[in-house]
DNA sequence: GCTTCAGTTAAGGTATACTTATGTGAAGAT
DNA sequence: ATCTTCACATAAGTATACCTTAACTGAAGC
């Protein structure tokens, strides 16, 4: 069975070569002579019992063979690479790479990560903002807030309690919109990015829980939560706010929350991690800080009657 | 920069015994001894700065840098492995893995096949029924034959002419449903394989080609084409046969076409196989022998009236 | 308490991989 | 034309990474 691997050297030798196409550069990068790469090739090729390049006088050029190696080459060395970083990193106590959506990184966390910085004046802090799955090895991610149902197998979870949307608008749209029938006629904003939950948590799902059988159809759609709030903010119009994406607004004054009445949804913010890696210092920093900042809002909670979305009458 | 990678030596003798949670069965299977792979572990630990493994007396376990490490290492390694055997086979001139449809597969290839293996002894012929859609490299996979609407990008695409759709049914329920009208009595057989075709190729657009205005609500429906083309060989109903699944059921008598009005879809299988490998000798002469085969039957559609899907009336 | 098992350690040999130095053929410059 | 340069090939010598043999360790199991 000649299936087996041939030498590794040799192969990757091959790869910088075909990423470069030009032995000298892949020779630089591997930082050995241009002799000793034409070795290599030469002696993965006797392995293989066909050339790999061609040789051309200024240059090379991939054979059949030579094509059909050089892209799984790239991705298996890209792999391991990745694989050898992200071991490395585990190492690497002082800087921590997060990722949230954008709406909870620039509602929630961004307002908040002052803090965080100054009690860690030692970790080194690293964002990514995206809605993209992560893979915690392949991404060199450390930490990922997301929101949603779960389950999230394999992974170390950290659940925050369900999430819960009022309505919420500024303060001068709030004197005129005092009454939940009042906000049929009000100029309704929509977050689409809930649009997901099922069941759905929208305005025709608050109006019931109002006993008013009302769908809106018109207003203005976001598909991020941050630009919905943010529009609520600039008065344009009452949104369904979710806590953790109004909640800093509502503290500063500048969105108000006349009605007491939420729905929870049945999805929350989970804080996700390699499965082992909560113990390592900069995470559980980060995990008992997000705990805290958490805790330090839950009292609002207790202002509201808290409808869970299952308990609403249907249409 | 030590982010670059570690001896791949070492790093393979890691997957090995990561793979195998044992150092003497990695040892074994990379043909050495035991106290080589230990050296080898030892001096990837070194490499990291921490260990990779726990020694256990009887056992070893790994760490959480080691369960970091595996996975990548052993994707590593499997794709590196996958592209190399993908680059010998190129050499091999014997074996050709072929893919397509099961209904493709049950009812025009199988029927077929023994002639091009006769032709070709010398080919030893691989199938895989499958809908995936397939990686040439890494699936192992010289051809594959697939319906629909391509464009298919990089690759090697070989278009067959369009499909085009009639009823057929068995020679019984000829006797008895003549007329399109009939049609509307009998028990109809819906073939959902081909519902993804836009604009829909189906019972109500071939019902307007004869200027009836009838959308079917019920009859038997099967996921897969083969499936439909068999309820209608045994009499269950009438199908609307695509040409390639029903001909062979056609030229054997065992089902007929009536009613001499095709519907032309603008889907149509393609020979596919990864660009530079058309060249190969079993799979020129696959390619051969499959044009071929369709040219055969070319004269059938001379029968027919067969009208382009986008000159159906709309409802 | 002896045996076995799984991995470690040390010493020494061998094959692998690298370097230096020289060679080759074609493109581009003068 | 011829000269230079460029990119890779080849040869010979060398270093080192890798492997083997053989002896060691420490715990589990009969």
């Amino acid at each position: 069975m000649t299936d087996r691997l041939p030498p590794l050297t040799a192969l990757r030798a091959f790869d910088a070569a075909a990423r470069h196409m030009s032995f000298a550069k892949a020779a630089e990068e591997l930082n050995v002579t241009p002799a000793a790469l034409s070795f290599q090739i030469k002696s993965l090729e006797e392995h293989l019992g066909q050339p790999l390049f061609r040789r051309l006088n200024r240059a090379v050029e991939l054979t059949e063979a030579g094509k059909t190696l050089a892209p799984g080459a790239a991705e298996g060395f890209e792999t391991l690479t990745a694989a050898w970083r992200a071991t490395r990193r585990l190492q690497d106590n002082t800087t921590l790479t997060v990722t949230a959506g954008p709406g909870l990184t620039a509602k929630w966390l961004a307002p908040r990560l002052y803090e965080f910085a100054r009690a860690h004046p030692e970790i080194d802090l690293r964002f990514s903002a995206t809605l993209r799955i992560m893979d915690f090895v392949r991404d060199e991610v450390d930490v990922a807030i997301r929101f949603g149902y779960g389950p999230d197998p394999g992974l170390y979870v950290l659940p925050v309690p369900p999430e819960w949307v009022t309505p919420v608008m500024s303060p001068e749209l709030a004197e005129r919109y005092t009454t939940p029938e009042s906000l049929m006629e009000a100029p309704l904003i929509f977050d689409e990015s809930i649009d997901f939950l099922d069941p759905p948590v929208d305005w025709p799902a608050w109006f019931r829980t109002q006993g008013i059988d009302f769908t809106p159809t018109h207003g203005s759609h976001f598909s991020q939560a941050d630009h919905a709030i943010d529009a609520a903010v600039a008065g344009a119009g009452v949104a369904l706010g979710r806590r953790g994406m109004a909640i800093t607004d509502l503290h500063a004054g500048r969105l108000v929350a006349p009605f007491k009445t939420a729905i929870e949804t049945k999805a929350h913010f989970r804080f996700l991690c390699a499965p082992g890696t909560e113990t390592r210092p900069q995470i559980a920093a980060f995990r008992d800080w997000f705990i805290a900042e958490i805790d330090k809002t839950a009292y609002v909670s207790d202002e509201f009657e808290i409808i869970p979305v299952e308990d609403i009458p249907p249409p």
